[in-house]
DNA sequence: AACAACATATAAGAGCTCTGATATCATGGG
DNA sequence: CCCATGATATCAGAGCTCTTATATGTTGTT
C-alpha cells in the first residue's frame, strides 16, 4: 500500500473533501491551522495556545489563572500549564491578590509585551489568508458556523 | 477579577464572537466540539484522533503507519502513538508486509469493527447537530473554507 | 557490487489538553 | 461561631501532537 495507491485519496479529495464529515474537515483545517501558526512561530518558540493566552492577558490584564481557563475554553489546569510555562520563559508575571489569599493576578512582563507584538505581525498575515478567496458573505457564514460550534452546549442531551 | 466581571466576554459575544479572529474561532470551535466527541465516546474509552484511525482504518484496510499518518494529516510519530494505544486495546492488528520488511499492515480486529459500530452512531448523531440553522448554501460555504484552510500548503512563503 | 536516495518504523523530549483528586480560601446559613 | 458550599490553585496520570534523531529496508545509479 505505498503512496501510489489510487485508492487512497489526498487531503481535499474524495470523502475528505467537501463531501466529507463535517467534523472530520474540522479537526483536519484546526490542525493544519494550528501547524501553520507555530511555524510562523517556531522562531520565537511560541505556540497557538502560548499566543491566545498572552493575548488574553494583554486584552484583560489582571486576570486569574481561572479568568484565561474561562476566556480560552480550557480547564483550569490546562491553562495552569501554558502559565508556567510563559511565566518560565519570563513573559509573564503573578502578583496575590490584594485580599483574595488564593487567587494570582497574570500580567505581562515587558519582555513579553515585545514577544506579543512579534507574533502578532506573523499571525495577522496568515489571518490575512484565511478568507481568500471568499466573499463578504461566505465568510459571515463561515463566521457565524464557527461561534455556533463553539458554543453548542456540550452538555446536551 | 471574579466571574461577574463585565469587562471579560463570553464565548460568542464581543471579539469572541463572530467579529474576532477566525483563526481564534476555528481553535475554538475545533477544541469545544472534540470535547463533545470525547464525551460522548467517553463510555468507550475512545479518543477522537483514534475515532478517526478508526474509521480510516475501516474504510482503507491493509494500509501502513504511514499512509495513516498522510490520511489523517499527522505525523508518522503521531499516528504511531494512536496506532499502538489502539493495538494495545485490542482494536487492530498489525500485519507484516508480504514483501516489503519493514511495512506493517493494519487492520480492524472484531473487536475493533464493533467497536466502530458503537462510536460512529454516536459521533453521527453530533455530527448531523453541526449544520442545524444554517442552509444548504451556507454549509456549502463552510465546506468549501474547511478544505482550502487544510489543504492550505503550509511551507508557504 | 556498492552506494545514494528514499520510505518506513520507532524512540526521546517537549507542549497541549483532558479527567480525577487534593488543598486552600471566601462566603453565607444554621 | 461553625460548617457547608463554591471558587481557586495545583498535582498526578493519560492521550495527542510536534520536532529531532536513529535504525532498517527498498530501489535505482554507477
Amino acid at each position: 500500500m505505498g503512496k501510489g495507491n489510487p485508492s487512497i485519496p489526498s487531503a481535499g479529495e474524495g470523502k475528505r473533501g467537501e463531501q466529507g464529515y463535517l467534523g472530520y474537515l474540522l479537526r483536519q483545517a484546526a490542525g493544519a491551522y494550528r501547524l501553520k501558526v507555530e511555524r510562523a512561530l517556531d522562531e520565537f518558540g511560541v505556540t497557538q495556545a502560548q499566543f491566545a493566552a498572552l493575548t488574553m492577558i494583554s486584552a484583560y490584564p489582571g486576570l486569574s489563572n481561572a479568568d484565561l481557563a474561562r476566556l480560552a475554553v480550557l480547564t483550569p489546569q490546562t491553562a495552569s500549564v501554558i502559565v508556567g510555562n510563559l511565566e518560565r520563559a519570563g513573559s509573564l508575571i503573578r502578583r496575590p491578590h490584594a485580599v483574595h489569599g488564593r487567587i494570582q493576578h497574570l500580567d505581562l512582563s515587558d519582555s513579553g509585551r515585545a514577544l506579543l507584538k512579534k507574533c502578532r505581525e506573523r499571525v495577522y498575515k496568515l489571518e490575512g489568508e484565511l478568507t481568500a478567496g471568499f466573499s463578504a458573505e461566505e465568510e459571515r457564514a463561515v463566521r457565524r458556523w464557527l461561534v455556533a460550534v463553539a458554543t453548542a452546549d456540550a452538555a446536551q442531551p
